[in-house]
DNA sequence: TATGAATGAGACTTCATTCAT
DNA sequence: AATGAATGAAGTCTCATTCAT
């Protein structure tokens, strides 16, 4: 709704001063308020109470409010949070060594991560979340970050030549799901992130 | 909508009520609850109140606490029902044809049917639901099922030997929820699906 | 208890049904509800809690709740069964016996009854109440009776000319602060009243 | 903004600050956060949170609780300070010219400016404020200067004697309410104040 | 049996007040 | 002295569940 472009810190009282650098404490308290949401939503939903977030952080639920002043915007901030983490690591990957190998690490990375900490799933299972904002701010870093990975791939001939940046996104939306679907045991895990890479592979014939 | 030949309601498999037969109309209106429930449950979350499954069901609440004492147990029988008709769709399929083509047809036809109504999708998008009663239940007979249609395609060679039922489950959980992701593009759709089925299929070298 | 004339009933889910019954036992609650809020809001200014309300009336929250969607809504019926009254008891004074009398006693009744029970003061005093609804609503039957009541006198040269019903209520609305502002004495309460009467009857030079 | 002459800010009496004078951008801070809660209460009613005070002051609400411990405390000293402007306005009227036009003159002013800004309606409606203290404190000069305005009113014969200096102020503060309640219309004002002024007057016959 | 009114725990949010910086 | 972050009690409202009709 901001139509605020760079800076992703947030103001915690919408005040006339845009992007007020927070005290020491304040912002450590976000810190953890945030830390305690990602676990927190990412372990139990996102039905998990303002209160109990609070609880875990350590902090009043008056403090989580003034950093978040509605739970949509907690949601929010953490599922911006892990874009960001997100499109730093794809980046990283995209812009070193092998194109290939970057992007089957990567994808294999993103997907097999633990899946409550996964960025993309349980963000977007977050369902009521507004996509408007995060693509608009750290969304379309990982679509950067990852039409790098993409392209570099396809011209090494890695990887087939019909899958855009959206449909790679789908796709591992979904496989972070068919993951978790999977349960604990490593193989069938494996397994899945195979099925998803020979998927996406050029065929050789 | 869904492609399902037979009937709509309930299937041979009753578990709920486990001896009274109830009269007609107690059973006309448990049918429209669950229906009711599946609507709006696929249409809005599971979030969606009791008192508004009763209205849209045409019955007062009472009348659904009386058939399923708890949320809970409404969410299970949705999704036991859907599970139950895919079990007939995916044996029909199995049972009829080219193993291949049944394989191909079936896979797309699951994971790229209406989102709101997939079956696996967000029934268990609906989180909390306990997958026990699910498995021990309506969900034997889906993975028969799908163990048929697996087992089949991959003796006519058509798919990977190592994937296994609990695998193939994972990925249409996953590729389902990669479709939803994947928006309106029938395109894109398409695009997902062809390569969860590339991904599966025998690789030519 | 309330001398209240046509139905003054109001559905308690906003349904289809346009003005259902009431079961019984939930008519009382409506009214127990209705007078246990009039009471503490006259009491003690529209700031008590629901909470507070519902306990007064002996019921649970959710059942003020039920009948009055909102703290707003319950203002409103607060205040509209109020003026209802009024305007019932207005009327029944206008078209009774002679008219300066009528006005006289009219008045002064409106005027110097307990303050907390003053239909118009603290109802106005709730300040945000919408003014909207009433005036549509009830407002009128008030205004209507008012008026009759008003002309009569005005007619038999007991009142003075340039006076127009509304501002006929607004120094009703004064009048009543002004008494409730007099404090207990009662001389002092009858100067006020006699000020008001002195200050509307037409002047003998 | 307010139609008043002389100081707008801290009259000959001081009743908060016991000893201390305060230094002088402390002072002007006190000045600064009564002005805005002047201002707000005025327009919004006290329910304006202390916060928003601190803001429209330019200060933080640490600041605005250092000078007024309590928001009761704050509500007081706006109401003292409104009192004692007029208190002086009152006595600076009583002791100028006719005691006939004086006596009007000021009864119009004080009901007839803008009701937002009159210090005897809302400050009355905050409802819950102390009458205590102020009666014990500038109230007395208020009650003072109006005896004075009134005795001498009485005395020309102009003001029926049967009003006492309560009575009057009970009758300043409902018609303050009355005007408010009579809209924007300036001829309804007008009928408002006029009928007071003849409620007031002595009669011929 | 069906109905829908009643219940009350619990969710989100606000705000007066305190306290570390 | 000033600041503004933190606190937590309290308020409004929702909703799964119970129960009288």
């Amino acid at each position: 709704m901001t139509p605020n472009a760079s800076d992703d810190t947030e103001s915690p009282l919408r005040l006339s001063t845009p992007a007020r650098p927070l005290r020491a404490d304040a912002r450590r308290n976000r810190e953890r308020v945030l830390s305690a949401a990602e676990d927190l939503f990412g372990a139990r939903g996102t039905s998990v109470s303002t209160e109990e977030i609070a609880q875990a952080a350590g902090v009043g639920v008056g403090t989580v409010f003034r950093h978040f002043p509605t739970k949509e915007e907690l949601l929010e901030a953490v599922f911006k949070a892990r874009l960001d983490r997100l499109a730093d690591e794809v980046r990283h990957s995209a812009e070193t060594g092998d194109p290939a190998t970057a992007f089957r690490g990567e994808i294999t990375r993103i997907v097999d991560q633990s899946p409550s900490k996964n960025a993309i799933t349980d963000a977007l299972a977050a369902a009521g979340v507004r996509m408007d904002a995060v693509k608009a701010g750290v969304g379309g870093r990982v679509t950067e970050a990852l039409g790098l990975l993409l392209r570099r791939a396809q011209e090494a001939g890695a990887v087939r030549p019909d899958v855009d940046v959206p449909t790679l996104i789908a796709l591992l939306v979904g496989a972070a799901q068919a993951v978790e679907a999977a349960g604990d045991d490593p193989v069938r895990r494996a397994r899945v992130v195979t099925v998803l890479l020979d998927g996406l592979s050029l065929r050789a014939g």
